[in-house]
DNA sequence: TTGCTCCTCACGTCACGTGAGGTGGC
DNA sequence: TTGCTCCTCACGTCACGTGAGGTGGC
């Protein structure tokens, strides 16, 4: 029956043990002055009371918050920071980083989707990427996020049946060119028609979205926009629109 | 007319600036091997050709993606990785980071919650998290998330009005307690079955989470789980209930 | 005596920032 | 000659990890 009570003092490996931490943070802690244990044995041997117990607990209860070792010292330290304050800041500064995360994953994420299927050349990685930073210099961000939600409500299965679309016109317009039938024809015409049904599209008739898409294509070139088409064709497209 | 060609070689300012970053960073580059520039000037100025300002943009867009600067040798140089097996890999990090930073930001928002209109005392605040700890230990994630679920649905304005009524009821028992009424008066009693009913309205008839619930307090002092409320009223009420 | 824990340096990590002290081109 | 940029060390940052070499208690 005789049961052994919580010790009063922990040496180093114990506390590690018992906190979860190595001995290294331990000795870092007293290092920079953030946890000095209570007292010494008379080898030097750390020990650790239950105040200093505490004072590591508080030291990972804000530290798992994302502080720095020197914002948890003025936390633990400062008698005038309220902890309601102190959370409310913290969370503005989590918050910022969680948006940075996310727009991180949505770039990823789009590079992966333009990369589908295309031929895996380092080449295109970069080209992509470059034409990604293009579209979010010229769209402002409701901008981007509007058209984010148009794709969303379209479905994957209309995107993916617009961009073969895209190909097949491109590949038509191509063949056209190299047979040497002029812009006018009624052919290329009716190229050049469903080319602007198919912006009207992706436009949703939404001006703003328009008119930045025409300032994108007025100060670029049309295959640093879309990576792997060939200009010519685009200029063919162009006249037989202006025809 | 004269319209000057943009520099074939660039001296290290220039380039830094043209890429908007330091100069000590492309001294970095340089002194681990990353961006060595293609030659130097007699006075050993740096001397950087278009190849190098290419490679130097690679690499920004790949650190930029969250890549360390040995992942960028390593992407740059291997042969074997491709663009999209890059990028996969790369989005899967990313994710987990995003959810990490998520969980981050949801236990501050409780906490923040949790202490609202408290007293704004640094114990309340580790009492509070530690409060919240055992809370996450006893729930599964799944629990976690459908009572988050709950708690959307019900809207803020009932929360805090079941929250008001919790504290109402604790102040009527202590009061019946400390006037010495006995726990089976009917006056207690009605106090008891109302707080039957309001811990079925959070546990939403969920046997699951009932169960969870019911261990975390036989397993726990209640005043663990609600700092600052006096452990004798909790034992009051559960006469009261027992009765 | 053998293990185990303890001790104190002290260098390494990662991607640079920030001087320190000096030279070179317009 | 005055600025400006350039050069090469080299220490500092942040929160420890990881030995190196040695001592102390059961």
């Amino acid at each position: 029956m005789t049961r052994r009570n919580p010790p009063a003092l922990y040496k180093v490996g114990e506390l590690a043990q018992l906190a979860g931490v190595s001995v290294r943070t331990l000795h870092h802690y007293e290092a920079i002055g953030l946890l000095v244990p209570s007292s010494r044995t008379a080898s030097a041997h750390r020990l650790y009371a239950r105040s200093d117990v505490e004072r590591l607990m508080r030291i990972k209860a804000l530290t798992s918050l994302g502080l720095s070792l020197e914002q948890v010292r003025s936390a633990l330290d400062d008698e005038t920071t309220t902890p309601s304050r102190l959370v409310e800041q913290h969370l503005v500064r989590a918050r910022e980083l969680l948006e940075e995360q996310a727009a991180l994953c949505a770039r990823l994420e789009h590079l992966r989707d333009a990369l589908q299927g295309g031929d895996d050349e380092v080449e295109t990685l970069f080209q992509t990427m470059e034409a990604l930073t293009m579209i979010e210099t010229y769209y402002t961000k409701e901008q981007l996020a509007q058209l984010e939600e148009r794709r969303k409500a379209l479905g994957d299965d209309t995107i993916a049946a617009v961009e073969r679309e895209w190909t097949e016109l491109f590949a038509k317009a191509r063949a056209a060119m190299d047979a040497g039938t002029p812009p006018d024809a009624p052919e290329v015409q009716a190229l050049a028609r469903r080319s602007q049904e198919l912006v009207a599209m992706f436009t949703g008739g939404d001006p703003g979205i328009a008119a930045s898409l025409g300032r994108m294509y007025r100060e670029n070139p049309a295959d640093k926009i879309h990576p792997g088409f060939d200009p010519a064709v685009f200029a063919y497209l162009r006249q037989a629109n202006e025809a």
